[in-house]
DNA sequence: AGCACGCCGACT
DNA sequence: GTCGGCGTGCTC
C-alpha cells in the first residue's frame, strides 16, 4: 500500500458519535503525523477544528465521500498521547461523542485555531533611569508620580495592577514611557508565585503513618482513601507527600471541589511548596488558562490545583494525584459530557503507574466499597490535630415541642448558653428565601410557577416571587390572582424568615445570613467571612454552601434546623448525603479549649440512620447504608445508566423513552434491567416536560457493550428529533 | 447541533 | 407572485 492511500482519522466536535476520515492536505507527508494535533477540516458546509486520532489506511465510508484536510494547525500535539488515550476511553465509557469530549477537555482558545502557545502578558517595568529617579521631580504630575512610586516598590506591574492605582493610568504611563523611565516587556501569563517557604508543622503519628504508606507506593499505582475528620490534618499529609514527589522531579495534580478552591487553600500550598503552582480557578482569562495548560504540559508548573475540569490538564511527569473531598458531588459533571473527575483521575493514575489519594472525612459509599473489596487502601487519621476534642452530636426530638420559626426551645437554650460564653452559633437550613410558597387563605390559590411543577418562593427583601428551579421572577401579588382576596399568607420557612425571627429572639446579637442571595455580589462572601472571623457576627445562618471548605474556629454550636428533609427523599443517595452533611457541618464546630456541640432537629429521632450516625459515627452509618444498597441492588453493588429526555411537548419524552425501552429489551442481556420509563419527579421544569429511563446492570462489563449498541439504534430513531435526550453513566441524581 | 433543501400559508 | 414556517436529511 502506498502512502497516497493514507487517511487521517479525526475527532470533529459534533454531537455525532463517530469519527471522520479525511484525505491528507495536498502535498503533505502525513505518515508520521502525531495523534493529538489540531486540523482544520471541512465539515458539511462549514469548517471546524478537529483533533487527529491517527493515520489509517482504510475507511468504512465510500472513498468519494472523503474530503481533504484544509490545514494542519499544530506541529506538536496539543493533547499528549496519554491524555488522548484517557479521553478516548472516557468517550466510550460515558457514551459521549469523542469530538465533544476532546473539545470540552481543551482550553477555550485551543478549541479554535488559536496558536498553541499563549501570548505573553504585557507588563510595565522600570528602566535604569526610572529606578533611580527622585519621585519629587514628578510632583507636578501626581498620576505619573503615583505610578512610578508603585513601580519603584514592585518593579513590574500588569494592566490590572496599574488600573488599581489609577483608573485612567494610560495617558500618564504614556508620558513615563516617552521619558524613558518605564518600558514594556512580556511575561509568562502563568501566575507562578513562589512565596517564601514556611516550615511545616510536625506530623502526628497517624499522619506520619499515612504519609509513609503513601510514600512507599510512589513508584506504582495504588489508590488510597485518606479518611480523616475535619481538623485531623489531611492537608498537612498532602503537603508532605507532595514535597516527596517534587523532590523526585515529578508533578502533582490536586483536584478540589468547586467551593473548595479558596484563597486560603491556595495560600497554604504556596507557602509550603517553594515551587511553581498553577491554580486553575474560574476567574482566569482564556489566555491565562492556556498558559497554565501549557506550563503543566511542559513541566514548568510542578503542582496544578483545580476543580473538576483540571483532570484534563496535561502533565509531563505525573507523580501523584490528589482528590480532596472525594465524596463531593461537584466532581461529577451534570450536563453535556457527564464525566466523574474523580474516577477519571484514578484511571489517569493507573495509566501513569503512580498513586492517587482520595481525601475526605465522609467517604462516598463507592469508595468505602472499593476499600472493602481490597481495591483501595484505607488510611485513617483518627484524631483532630492539635488535640481539639471532637464535637458531641445530639438529636433534638421536636415532636410536640413548641417551635418558634423552626427553633425548638431546646435549641434556643443551648444557643443562649453558647452565646453567653462568647461562642458563635452556626445554623443550617437548606432553603433560601423567606417562605417556600405563598397561599391564599380565602380560596387556596398557591404561588405555582407557570413553567415548573413547583411553587415560587417568596423573597421578602426584594419583594418578589422567585422559582428556584427556573429562575422565573414576578412581583408579589397585592391581592389573590384567583379570587381578589387580600389574605395572602406565606407558608413554611426559608433562611430569610429565620433570620428575621433570630433577630427578634436574640436582640443584641448580630445575625449573618449566608446563602446564594446574600453572597451573589462579588466579594460579598469574603465580607461575610471577615465578619465571622472578627466576631462581628455571632449567629451564622446559612444553606449548604456554609457546610464546605470554611473553618470557623469560634463556632462552638451547630444546629441543623431540619434533618427530616433528607430522611425520606426520593433520591437514592439522600441518606448518604444527609450523613455527610451532618458530619461536615459538625466539623465546623469546636476548638481546642471547648468541644463543639452539634444539635440535629428531627421528627424522627428513632430513625436508624440518625441513631447510628450520632451514637457510632459516620463509618457505622455508612455500613448501614451499604447494607441497604446491597439489599436493594443499588450502586455500588450494581451499575446504572440513565437515559433522560425532555421536550416542550407534554407526551414526547415518554413516547421517545417508551420506544427506546422497546429497542433496549432485545439488546439487554441477562445482566441488564430496564426500569421505566417514568416521568421525572418534577415533571415540568422551565417549561419543559421531563422523563427518564433507568438501566441497571449487575456487572459493569455488561453495561458498556449494551449502551454502545443501544445508542446506535437510538440515534437512528425518528422521534429522536422531537426531544432532547442525554445518557448519564453512573448518575449521581436519580430524579 | 448546525445547516440546507423543500414544500405549503399570509403578505408586499 | 415571494418571504418564511419547520419537517427531513446530512455531516468523512
Amino acid at each position: 500500500m502506498s502512502h497516497t492511500d493514507l487517511l487521517l482519522r479525526v475527532a470533529v466536535p459534533s454531537p455525532l458519535r463517530r469519527v471522520f476520515d479525511y484525505l491528507p492536505p495536498k502535498g503533505e507527508a502525513v505518515e508520521n503525523l502525531p495523534a493529538g494535533i489540531r486540523l482544520l477540516v471541512p465539515f458539511g458546509r462549514q469548517q471546524r477544528v478537529g483533533v487527529l486520532l491517527g493515520v489509517v489506511n482504510s475507511t468504512e465510508v465510500s472513498r468519494d465521500k472523503l474530503k481533504r484536510v484544509k490545514r494542519i494547525i499544530d506541529e506538536r500535539p496539543v493533547i499528549p498521547a496519554d491524555l488522548l488515550k484517557l479521553l478516548q476511553w472516557a468517550s466510550q465509557y460515558y457514551q459521549h461523542p469523542i469530538g465533544e469530549v476532546i473539545s470540552t477537555a481543551l482550553p477555550t482558545l485551543l478549541r479554535g485555531d488559536h496558536p498553541a502557545s499563549a501570548r505573553g502578558k504585557k507588563v510595565w517595568c522600570l528602566t535604569g533611569t526610572g529606578r533611580v529617579l527622585d519621585l519629587a521631580s514628578l510632583s507636578r504630575a501626581p498620576r505619573q508620580q503615583a505610578l512610578l512610586q508603585q513601580l519603584q516598590r514592585q518593579d513590574r506591574l500588569d494592566a490590572e495592577a496599574l488600573a488599581a492605582i489609577s483608573e485612567n493610568w494610560r495617558p500618564a504611563m504614556a508620558r513615563l514611557l516617552e521619558q524613558g523611565l518605564v518600558e514594556i516587556t512580556e511575561e509568562a501569563v502563568l501566575p507562578l508565585v513562589q512565596a517564601e517557604l514556611r516550615p511545616a508543622h510536625d506530623l502526628n503519628p497517624a499522619q506520619q503513618a499515612a504519609l509513609e504508606e503513601m510514600v512507599g507506593a510512589l513508584d506504582r499505582f495504588e489508590t488510597f482513601l485518606l479518611d480523616g475528620v475535619t481538623g485531623s490534618g489531611k492537608t498537612a499529609v498532602y503537603l508532605a507527600a507532595i514535597k516527596q514527589v517534587l523532590a523526585r522531579g515529578q508533578q502533582v495534580l490536586v483536584l478540589v471541589p468547586e467551593i473548595g478552591l479558596t484563597p486560603q487553600l491556595v495560600g497554604r500550598f504556596r507557602e509550603q511548596l517553594a515551587t511553581p503552582v498553577a491554580v486553575l480557578h474560574s476567574g482566569l482569562t482564556d489566555q491565562e488558562r492556556l498558559a497554565a495548560w501549557q506550563a503543566a504540559g511542559n513541566g514548568d508548573a510542578r503542582v496544578v490545583i483545580g476543580t473538576r475540569s483540571a483532570v484534563f490538564t496535561p502533565l509531563q511527569q505525573p507523580g501523584l494525584f490528589i482528590i480532596d473531598e472525594e465524596h463531593d458531588l461537584s466532581f461529577k459533571q451534570q450536563d453535556g459530557f457527564r464525566y466523574s473527575a474523580r474516577d477519571l483521575a484514578i484511571l489517569r493514575a493507573r495509566d501513569a503507574g503512580v498513586p492517587i489519594v482520595l481525601g475526605t472525612a465522609t467517604p462516598s459509599l463507592e469508595t468505602l466499597y472499593n476499600c472493602k473489596q481490597g481495591r483501595y487502601r484505607h488510611l485513617t487519621l483518627p484524631k483532630r490535630a492539635g488535640g481539639a476534642s471532637p464535637p458531641v452530636i445530639r438529636l433534638i426530638d421536636v415532636r410536640k415541642q413548641p417551635m418558634d420559626s423552626l427553633i425548638s426551645v431546646g435549641l434556643r437554650e443551648r444557643m443562649r448558653d453558647h452565646l453567653s460564653h462568647d461562642g458563635q452559633v452556626l445554623l443550617f437550613l437548606n432553603r433560601r428565601g423567606f417562605a417556600p410558597m405563598l397561599i391564599c387563605h380565602d380560596c387556596g390559590w398557591v404561588s405555582q410557577c407557570p413553567r415548573c411543577d413547583s411553587r415560587m418562593t417568596l423573597h421578602q427583601q426584594i419583594h418578589r416571587l422567585r422559582c428556584h428551579h427556573c429562575d422565573k421572577e414576578q412581583p408579589v401579588p397585592e391581592v389573590c390572582p384567583a379570587c381578589r382576596g387580600t389574605d395572602l399568607r406565606s407558608f413554611g420557612y426559608g433562611t430569610e424568615r429565620i433570620e428575621q425571627a433570630l433577630q427578634q429572639q436574640f436582640p443584641g446579637h448580630t445575625v449573618l445570613r449566608i446563602d446564594r442571595d446574600t453572597t451573589r455580589r462579588k466579594g460579598a462572601m469574603q465580607g461575610m467571612l471577615d465578619k465571622v472571623h472578627s466576631g462581628e457576627g455571632q449567629i451564622l445562618l446559612g444553606t449548604q454552601m456554609l457546610a464546605k471548605g470554611h473553618h470557623f474556629p469560634n463556632v462552638t454550636l451547630v444546629g441543623i434546623l431540619d434533618a427530616d428533609y433528607g430522611l425520606y427523599s426520593v433520591d437514592l443517595r439522600a441518606g448518604e448525603r444527609m450523613a455527610q452533611l451532618i458530619m461536615q457541618v459538625a466539623g465546623r464546630a469546636g476548638r481546642a479549649e471547648r468541644a463543639g456541640e452539634v444539635l440535629v432537629q428531627t421528627h424522627h429521632p428513632e430513625h436508624p440512620l440518625l441513631q447510628t450516625l450520632i451514637t457510632q459515627g459516620y463509618a457505622a452509618c455508612a455500613e448501614l447504608l451499604l447494607k441497604d444498597r446491597a439489599e436493594a441492588s443499588w450502586p455500588p453493588y450494581t451499575y446504572l445508566a440513565m437515559l433522560r429526555s425532555d421536550s416542550t411537548d407534554r407526551d414526547a419524552p415518554m413516547a421517545f423513552l417508551t420506544q427506546a425501552a422497546d429497542l433496549a429489551r432485545p439488546l439487554a442481556g441477562p445482566h441488564c434491567q430496564i426500569l421505566g420509563p417514568i416521568p421525572s419527579a418534577m415533571e415540568r421544569r422551565a417549561g419543559r416536560y421531563r422523563a427518564q429511563l433507568l438501566i441497571q446492570a449487575g456487572q459493569r462489563q455488561a453495561l458498556q457493550p449494551f449502551l454502545a449498541a443501544w445508542l446506535v439504534q437510538l440515534e437512528a430513531m425518528k422521534t429522536t428529533r422531537k426531544v432532547r435526550w442525554s445518557i448519564d453513566v453512573d448518575p449521581m441524581e436519580l430524579f
